[in-house]
DNA sequence: CTGAAAGCGCTTACAG
DNA sequence: CTGAAAGCGCTTACAG
């Protein structure tokens, strides 16, 4: 038989361990050993089983080790909405590390819904080693009942008892409203994402706290979604509330607002100053550039698959990292102009 | 030492089909066939069965599944460069089409590196009963030899014999053609991309055809990257080539031209008019806003995965699919000023 | 309609 | 250092 002529259309029967042992003249197991504990047998047997593999284009199936083992060298990824780029450095820096530890990532999408979150995660729960929860929009006790059933961690989100890495908001956030409060500012507002988000939370906090801090005015408006949309959606809101900044949950938020504010006339930041949250693609491209606080995502990626790989491994029991933001002077901020 | 229930730390034991086969006092088999071919047993044993699986928390292990059957229910998806919003829409339809046909999306990213590529691929292609291929570096050969032992749908790529989802580069490239000359630009450039894309090789014909038969000069300038960085960085040869106007390989590459004519005070479009490709998240974002070609990209992830589960099935031997570009005129393109 | 049995491709004690 | 055997959790002809 030839190697590459003439397969089937479809389907060209993948070899087994058993056609390398038949072609080695040794038992598969010993194919097995060779393949997967280098160093257990003999050099010389060793080497000529690899080259027989070689040869036959063996693939080891990872279906059928995943049986025995009960390992399957995967990963499972999943986000609450894949279309937010804040995700996409995240994605990569996971997809990066997991590859460098010879592991897959399977990844799905919850879009925002906390019910397709736990479908999603019962469904891959069963094909991985492992969950990586991205801005969870599950209550703690879900998140800890799922992660006592398989290594979990969670991305953006605490939650007693299971490990996690989370942006520590505080430093960027300082260094937000200082700025603003340098600048004059003295009553500003915070455009609110999801209520489910634990991120939210956190943002709120930490801009009500600071801003109290300061002695500055601080109202609370609720954009109707975490995009784009509801950053322009809200303008109205944030016109009426007659502030001279407002910090938004995300970027995202942050550009719809900066294209209602250009839609309307007003000027940004003499009249209104914007800052964003996240840094993601795209934020500093309008003019005014957008002034936010940048998550270290990529960053939290690496260090969430590395530690699941640790966890997986029975290293770690439970871990909580907390990742600096940092503030992104751009353009989207000066002192109010009256 | 928590208090959140009983289990030990990780790894509470799954419940198989033979749990709930000794709590219904039936064969596994028929636990089989109750939960996977409903129907072929008495309505009233399926349903106690149902129950007791449900009762006992029972999920299918899909990997037990796979060995058997040689079906995995998981679809991989390639891409040549997750950092690319581009392939934000596709990810998007196809997972989409995935969840909702039950399949599972298992993706990778090969960083415009085709070896990493056929590693990818290959490393995949046992754990899937499919393959989708975005914009792939490989040659055609390769590719064809990939489609030769498990379904494959390529996108963003022609290859004979193998099943395909393509834009039709032609209406919207037409629409971008014509406006340019009907502004009175008569030297234009083509910004070109990675010479392996093969959507780069599209555009670049489709931009030369449709600007010789209007009689324009044309001249190509090769981008060293399909990044904002690349397009930043050609910005020199870009203004040494003397053209009116120029069509960029993509929207990332043009962006990134844009924000280099603005740092040398290069005014587009009175200066300069600049043609993206694509429509990525941001294109609008900028002053001015990046005129440019759309993709159908959420229609072609989502086509793309039908397709593929269409060949799985053993449906559709192979097919190409061509979907029509789309001309977004925004406000990067005018006549020139001189 | 249902059960017993074989088998999917691998791993891993257990013996030599 | 290597082999024979059992088993991972499921499916599916093959018989009743």
């Amino acid at each position: 038989m030839d190697g590459s002529g003439r397969s089937a259309p479809k389907g060209r029967v993948p070899a087994t361990i058993y056609d390398v042992a038949r072609a080695t003249g040794v038992s598969p197991s010993t194919v097995s050993r060779a393949l997967n504990k280098p160093g257990r047998l003999s050099a010389a047997t060793e080497q000529r089983i690899r080259e027989a593999a070689a040869e036959l284009g063996y693939r080891m199936n990872p279906m059928a080790r995943a049986l025995p083992t009960g390992k399957t060298g995967t990963l499972g990824l999943l986000v609450s909405d894949l279309t937010n780029p804040v995700y996409f450095d995240l994605v990569r820096g996971a997809e990066r590390i997991a590859r460098e530890n010879g592991a897959t990532l399977i990844f799905a999408d919850s879009q925002e819904s906390s019910e397709l979150e736990r479908d999603n995660a019962e469904r891959l729960q069963v094909a991985v080693d492992g969950l990586l929860l991205v801005a969870s929009r599950l209550d703690d006790a879900q998140i800890q009942e799922l992660a006592s059933v398989k290594p979990l961690v969670a991305v953006n989100r605490l939650v007693s008892g299971v490990s996690g890495v989370v942006p520590d908001v505080s430093p960027g956030m300082t260094e937000a409203i200082n700025l603003l409060h340098r600048h004059g500012h003295r009553r500003i507002a915070y455009l609110a994402g999801p209520e489910a988000s634990w991120m939210n939370g956190m943002r709120r906090l930490s801009v009500f706290d600071l801003a109290e801090d300061k002695g500055m005015t601080i109202v609370e408006i609720q954009s109707p979604a975490p995009t784009r949309d509801g950053g322009t959606e809200s303008y109205p809101l944030v016109k009426a509330a007659n502030v001279t900044a407002v910090l938004a949950y995300n970027d995202l938020v942050a550009l719809g607002l900066l294209r209602a504010c250009r839609a309307h006339g007003v000027d940004v930041p003499g009249d209104l100053s914007v800052v964003g949250f996240d840094d993601i693609f795209g934020a500093d491209l309008p003019t005014p550039a957008l002034t936010t606080v940048r998550s270290p995502m990529s960053d939290m990626g690496m260090r969430a698959v590395r530690m699941l790989l640790a966890v997986i491994e029975g290293e770690a029991e439970s871990t909580q990292l907390i990742l600096p933001t940092e503030f992104v002077n751009r353009e989207s901020t000066a002192a109010p102009r009256r």
